[in-house]
DNA sequence: TTCAATATATTAACAGTGTTAATTTAATAA
DNA sequence: TTATTAAATTAACACTGTTAATATATTGAA
């Protein structure tokens, strides 16, 4: 990588970076292009030096905090066992992590995209990640003959679309109103949904 | 109701009838107060005179779609038998009127509330939709001893947030990338939450 | 009917948004 | 040091929602 590549990874670093922090804090309702040029230091005009526009900007944060959540699920299921008891564990911090992080929940599943085509493979990592995180585990019951292989997969999928619905209803419409109520239903539908014949 | 309050809904009327055609037509990004205004035949800042701001008038269109939800989902599964068949197909047709009107699912649960107090009543309508359309059906299974009253309780939410879940993962990241795709998974997974033990 | 008071609708303006063109500043090569 | 290129900035455009000031109807009283 030349000095060029160099300097310019840098700079859409420092972009990067003030957004991940703008999204963050304030969110995505008050993020915008002379905000970020703001806290990176720039003009607003600079980042489309290094960026073809602000949606690809905020996009190309997914991958970043894609990696944080990622710790923090390890680390919140670690000291569970392997199976049915790790993937609960890893879903409850799955919801966990969005809700401490609205932004980032956002980001991942209401941010609109101009041109879905060019996202696409961001898109991809977003909708795999749960499956990602628990990936081993469900193999793991497979094996381990707890459940069939059709079983797990039809599972993993009701899992997914529960915790995204659950998350989008409680962030975006209050539903439940409380976050005791709805912590409480995430448990119980992880464990009827794990429980599933 | 005196005159005036007769024209006022009539003024707030022609206003929400112009929103209705833009959410349905081209959804909810392309919509603006002029251009909401100019549709109704009223400058922009009329539509001031009869709504707090333009996400309230929004908000007040939420009624009118149930309503046609309604008629579509009752027509759908008319001939259905009553109890876990006539369940499914509400689930299904409660699908596909939010895919072959992708704006009124951007309003239903997409749409930002700046004062979530103030929408609190129409949030709870929206969160109750699927309830109020199924619950008939639920209660015949109860009743007919096809399942407890406990397992009907936290399948009617399972099944609520997978499609949500589905509808948000579908239009928002495409996810599956084909209808068909969409389609069958709908299917499967109505199928396996009613199927659960 | 005519005139004043009120209600309603419109235009002008403000502060914000994303984006592009023109311009200025900085870095590089001769 | 100067000419050329690259990068950053300011100015501008076309939008957005909202409010204040203005113009136009509508109403009630003389």
């Amino acid at each position: 990588m030349g000095n060029k590549e160099i300097q310019e990874q840098r700079m859409k670093g420092y972009f990067i970076q003030a957004t991940k922090e703008i999204l963050k804090g304030e969110g995505l309702r008050n993020i915008s292009v002379r905000n970020i040029a703001e806290r990176a230091g720039y003009s607003y005009a600079t980042l489309y030096n290094y960026f073809k526009d602000v949606r690809d900007l905020i996009f190309e944060c997914v991958v970043d905090f894609q990696e944080e959540c990622e710790t923090f699920v390890l680390s919140e299921s670690a000291k569970n066992k392997p199976g049915i008891e790790k993937i609960r564990a890893i879903a409850k911090a799955y919801v966990k992590y969005f809700i401490q992080y609205p932004g980032t929940f956002e980001l991942f599943f209401l941010e609109k995209t101009n041109d879905v085509a060019n996202k696409q493979p961001t898109l991809k990592l977003i909708s795999n990640f749960l499956d990602r995180l628990s990936n081993n585990d469900w193999e793991y019951c497979i094996t381990t003959k707890v459940m069939t292989a059709e079983a797990a997969k039809v599972k993993k999928n009701t899992l997914h679309f529960t915790l995204v619905g659950m998350l989008l209803l409680y962030s975006n419409r209050r539903q439940p109103e409380t976050y005791k109520e709805f912590s409480e239903e995430v448990g119980n539908q992880i464990n009827s949904i794990l429980a599933m014949k």
